[in-house]
DNA sequence: AAGGTGACAGTTT
DNA sequence: TAAACTGCCACCT
């Protein structure tokens, strides 16, 4: 890689998954598309598996893909982790599936008026 | 410096 | 309707 734009661009996406408020869910499209990176929503995800080493910790449990499932559970301490975090924040999970995800949803691009 | 990679998304079989 | 393929951009080795 010769330059880059941005020193990081995973921590700009820190920052916004850290604003996702308890108990909403964001996707990676929506993230990317509000980094301007409207394509680099795996990145975004990349981005996730990254946050386990930030010293802030990331509520990575509210990031799932555009089908509102856990497919980045995996990548957790433990796979049930994911579903757990988001229980205690009041979101139900079943089977790998956002309940209500389309209510639950928290878009940056429209919650943060940029 | 170049190439491979990835917790996706959108489109086409 | 469901499954498979390609595009995509920035990070890492």
């Amino acid at each position: 890689m010769v330059a880059r734009r941005k020193d990081s661009f995973f921590e700009d996406v820190f920052e916004v998954v850290r604003l996702i408020p308890p108990g909403r869910v964001a996707t990676y499209g929506d993230i990317a598309r509000f980094l301007g990176a409207a394509s680099s929503s795996r990145m975004v995800g990349f981005a996730m598996n990254r946050s386990h080493f930030e010293a802030i910790p990331v509520p990575a449990q509210r990031v799932v893909n555009r089908a509102g499932l856990l497919t980045g559970k995996a990548h957790f301490a433990y796979p049930e982790q994911m579903a757990e975090l988001l229980a205690l924040e009041g979101v139900m999970v079943l089977d790998d599936a956002v309940i209500d995800f389309e209510k639950r949803r928290w878009d940056p691009t429209k919650e943060l008026n940029f």
